[in-house]
DNA sequence: GTCTATAAGACGATAGAC
DNA sequence: GTCTATCGTCTTATAGAC
């Protein structure tokens, strides 16, 4: 970072960028083994030996990729008020998560990709943090179970239910557009996910009164 | 199939079987694009050669894979019965779901990899069979609804939230292992999955009666 | 900084002896 | 069926002119 707080890597340097928006994409679809340094010069319209002008390898230009990912990561694992309301805390963080997807899909499946093969790129900081982060949720939740403010549940598959709801919207994209019949999804579509996802989430934990059937 | 029910492919086909189990593990870890023919031979046993003499080609090996893997998941959608107890059937699915991701990891994972990729191998027909099932699934859960035999709820989401959570058990291997810190999860972590998973999607149905605080 | 040309090696696939 | 040796191609990376 300068000393106005931007990226430095990134300071007025077009190439470079063009080159990193390129191999997002490439290997957002591809994967680390799939991609080809060919075909992101070509899509960034420069020759490749350009590329490693930028970035010295396949692996530098994916750590630089994966590191723009984990950034956005860190910035939305905002900490916990457990005296907040357990209600809100839930809400906040599963529409915090379905935006993040909706609006990162590349930056989402990207991860996903490295969580399903085993991170083995990921850098040890992100792992500790994402496991301190939901150490801490979990905590909170479990305080709430003993002062009775929620249902007792278990506080670990509470969170992969969310965590894993949200993700598999990025993940699978194919398989859920095949489901839903549609070629795209929708900022509603993410809506109503969101919406969805909170009201089952509420109902878990008791938090939303039975409605009186219709 | 032979007239006893048993793959022709497999009949005592011992090198076949072989190479068959390590090219799942390679390409479980390393996808298709990443897997190498080399080491699919050598940790088979087998010179490089020999794999080519049973399969034309990397890609035919990799399609004798994941047929083994269509297989396993074709079995196990079952048609549902609407007559049915809307807990049990949801029960019953959310267990089955579970157990096979407990049971299969490889080839969960390979599903998932091929989901994650836009599923550019899967046949038509399993895109086909997996949708119409889901919608089936949709229907029932929608005329249960009317019949106000559970609460009012988005078919889809629920059927994705337990897809999803159960996936992630499989796809995450590395990132729940480490939530939890332990190096490989038991069949008591399954159990206990699937007791709270089963708990929370009747609670979103409505189905379990709100115990009372202790 | 940008580009052309090419090196160096890895990879899937095959030929052909046994 | 099994193996050794090798082919042709693809891919990353670099050398060196401009």
């Amino acid at each position: 970072m300068d000393s106005r707080g931007r990226r430095i890597t990134t300071l007025g340097n077009h190439r470079r960028e063009q080159i990193l928006r390129s191999a997002e994409k490439e290997f957002e679809q591809l994967g680390f083994a799939g991609a080809r340094m060919q075909r992101i010069a070509d899509n960034a319209g420069v020759p490749k030996s350009n590329v490693h002008y930028y970035f010295a390898s396949k692996e530098a230009l994916y750590d630089a990729v994966l590191s723009n990912v984990v950034d956005l990561w860190n910035a939305a694992l905002a900490p916990i008020d457990p005296e907040a309301d357990p209600a809100s805390v839930l809400e906040d963080y599963v529409r915090m998560k379905v935006e993040l997807t909706r609006r990162y899909p590349a930056a989402t499946r990207i991860f996903a990709r490295e969580v399903l093969n085993g991170w083995p790129f990921l850098s040890e900081r992100l792992k500790r943090e994402t496991r301190e982060w939901a150490e801490a949720l979990a905590a909170d939740i479990e305080t709430w179970i003993r002062q009775e403010r929620i249902l007792p549940v278990d506080p670990r598959h509470l969170i992969f239910v969310i965590w894993a709801t949200t993700q598999h919207y990025a993940e699978s994209d194919a398989q859920v557009r095949s489901i839903y019949r549609k070629r795209r999804l929708s900022r509603a579509d993410h809506d109503r996910l969101a919406d969805s996802l909170v009201s089952m989430v509420h109902r878990i934990c008791g938090l939303e009164p039975t409605p009186a059937p219709v």
